[in-house]
DNA sequence: GTCACTAAATGAACGTGGTCATGTTTGTAA
DNA sequence: TTACAAACATGACCACGTTCATTTAGTGAC
């Protein structure tokens, strides 16, 4: 039997709030799996690693693992979050860039560059975003959090008159997370032809001034 | 054991051509195993149906069914091949059609509305293309095909002067192959929020007439 | 310290997708 | 007819994700 005490440097804390030993092993060991459960997926990729090797490594048995985490791919998920909080971040950070459109580039671009996992990786975790968003009923879903997120900034464009009032903000948050889905997926397929952060610049610089020949020369 | 002899209508030309009666056999097990899977499927969920379930329904070992297809996924990714013909047959079917914009619209509505799965086989039918799409290292695939079918599309429409020629053909046809996907996405997971067609259309024009407000009235 | 209570840990067992060694059928050629 | 090879079918078997009845151990009351 494997006996593994976290006792880690809060053995102090324990005394002080009840419950805390308990708790505090708790979140540690969620951590410490997720941590290990990465480690292992960068190394060797997440298909080729099986809970049981998870847990090992964590020296727990097989069975603890989904004490704390439902499923296997909630590991991913939970990857996720982190990309969320980036994105919080990003918009309060990039929250004084009067120029709507550059505001954009600059939240996306941080997103992007800050969250860089090996693009296999990545790979697998953004089908599971998606598998999760399209199959799994929940109240909270990272695409939807990043509409709602984006939302009142294109509010606050049509007010300033930077976006066309013909649109809504919310229809306008959502294509534009299209918009970057899709980058993603175009620069993940075929990661040669360039940088990540330029290919989703270059889309949204399409989506901004539109398709269409605009009548005589086109502005900037 | 089971004694299943797929003899049916065509018995008369296995005397005609070489090999023939092995290769209708196989294509029409393949067909058998195809339509009871898709049928199951539909009935009970994809999760629900396992592969020995469809393989008792066909009268065929579990074993035979990896003779047709290498995965239980790859039903769903002959679904999608019913889909590219769609693309195929509509590209063809409006070629006339002298507005680009409104050529592309009819193309995806006759691909979105002949194709109607229910939802929750088309949410895990795109999950598998995507998957696919992504993991799998293969000479085609359904996302890059429509990207190629539409690019000359495009360049067509640069030609004639309907769209502005900043950008090139190909990333044109990329970046609406993400709108089209981002709708489907969209309405999959809203389905309440109206029709998909009507959908992609509303986003097509965002995405051609662009976000940006324009100088003075903006035009039709 | 002891006891009852409960959260957490455990690993055997299960279900299912996928593999493989073996057996069987089919087409071909002597 | 017979011999042979390739295609095809088979189901026991395996690997791995997930479940669950049982055991272990932290906690608070006395």
């Amino acid at each position: 039997m494997n006996v593994v005490m976290f006792v880690r440097d809060n053995g102090g804390e324990a005394a002080l709030c009840r419950e805390s030993l308990r708790e505090t092993r708790k979140k540690e060991l969620k951590e410490e799996i997720f941590l290990q459960a990465l480690r292992m997926f960068k190394e060797r990729g997440y298909e080729n690693v099986t809970v049981e090797e998870i847990t090992a490594a964590c020296g727990i048995a097989k069975g603890t693992f989904y004490n704390y985490f439902p499923r296997k791919e909630h590991i991913l998920l939970h990857l996720g979050q982190v990309k969320r909080a980036l994105f919080d971040e990003a918009i309060a950070r990039y929250s004084g860039v009067t120029d709507v459109r550059q505001r954009l580039k600059l939240i996306f671009g941080h997103v992007m560059s800050q969250s860089d996992l090996e693009p296999d990786l990545m790979k697998v975790t953004i089908l599971e975003i998606l598998r999760s968003w399209l199959l799994v009923e929940q109240e909270w879903q990272l695409m939807t959090e990043f509409e709602q997120q984006l939302t009142p900034l294109f509010a606050e464009a049509i007010a300033i008159g930077q976006v066309s009032p013909r649109s809504n903000p919310r229809e306008l948050a959502s294509v534009l997370v299209g918009i970057y889905l899709h980058a993603l997926f175009a620069w993940l397929t075929k990661p040669e032809q360039g940088d990540k952060v330029e290919l989703f610049n270059a889309h949204l610089d399409m989506m901004w001034d539109g398709m269409k020949k605009e009548g005589g020369a086109y502005g900037a």
